[in-house]
DNA sequence: CCGGAGTGAGACAAAGTTGTCTCATGTGGG
DNA sequence: CCCACATGAGACAACTTTGTCTCACTCCGG
């Protein structure tokens, strides 16, 4: 029967987030299938590892699009925003640490889409006044990618319940992010 | 002449850092010798691996004893920390995002060490009133990990300020660790 | 000046990974 | 029922990386 190909790059996540050094027929067995059928659907591990940045970019601009971060107060459209990322935590966080994959060419360009994105919305609450204004937008950015990341792992490794996700996420940002009522 | 063994830690870590999947050859090229002498000095990428790992832990226990968390108000303990652990920081991203370390073995017993005494810090000032309780120390833990990380890699990219690692990430993170004052 | 220690360069086999191919199976649709 | 198609299993060569070894060179101290 057919091979569900995005099935296959779901499990390949999963099993590169814990071991990013994983070989072809290790992602192959995860996914339950063999070498030779991972190999008909991803040309090798290059076509795999960049399948899986198209899949957490369009998972990433579905969630952007999905939080509707232009409308009400920034605070709660990051709220939505991480609320909307969640799923795809795991996948970010593999991305986000697999560098090799700016290894020289130049990268994919919906991540500049999707930074200029995440930057308005911190951008947007800083000029609101929502937001302080000594952490730069794109320090913001970096640390909620950073964030969602160690939450990922942190649930993972069983260290945060996974309930508790969006929660410890949003508010360890947020609180940073948000000026300080005077005192 | 003699081989400075940590100087060509440091040199393996900055390209570790950058390409995690460097080969022993890159390496030694990257320190300026010869794979012959890399592997005189280190019996192979285990040991290069391990090294880098007791490098680290020595480094953040250094930071720990040196930043006297148990002393004063537990924010002014968490600043003292995070500049302590500025130039270990390129260094801990790589070892933190390096999960192949964990690959079956038992981790080293100097990360629960270390883990003791980030939570300890977190829970004290939890307890003497200056941080909020519904972050728990474990989350608060794993996020300065996460936000060292993301603060070495985002300095290293240029997209933050070398003299702002510090300001950046203790903002953030107190931000949201310290509660709120009543509006 | 000489000897030894440390180094660089390169050769070499062993091991692992990858990409490709073939062949048998079995499964679903016509 | 039967055929086409996707898959699983395995073989295979090419490539990369690794670990080891040898040899020549250099530099420093005695």
């Amino acid at each position: 029967m057919a091979v569900d190909s995005e099935q296959v790059l779901r499990s390949a996540a999963a099993l590169l987030t814990r071991k990013s050094t994983a070989t072809m027929d290790e992602v192959a067995k995860a996914a339950g299938i063999s070498r030779a059928t991972l190999h008909r659907h991803f040309a090798g591990r290059d076509a795999l590892v960049r399948a899986l940045e198209s899949l957490g970019i369009a998972e990433c601009e579905a969630a952007l699009d999905a939080a509707r971060t232009e409308e009400g107060p920034a605070a709660d459209a990051v709220r939505r925003l991480v609320r909307a990322m969640e799923p795809s935590a795991a996948l970010l966080a593999l991305l986000y640490t697999e560098n090799q994959l700016f290894e020289g060419e130049e990268q994919n360009e919906g991540w500049a889409r999707i930074d200029a994105g995440l930057t308005a919305l911190f951008r947007r609450g800083q000029e609101s006044g929502e937001f302080r204004i000594d952490l730069t937008p794109a320090w913001l950015t970096e640390a909620l990618y950073g964030l969602l990341a160690s939450g990922a792992w942190a649930v993972a490794e069983g260290r945060v319940a996974r309930n508790d996700f969006t929660h410890m996420i949003v508010e360890l940002l947020l609180g940073g992010a948000l000026r300080r009522e005077e005192p």
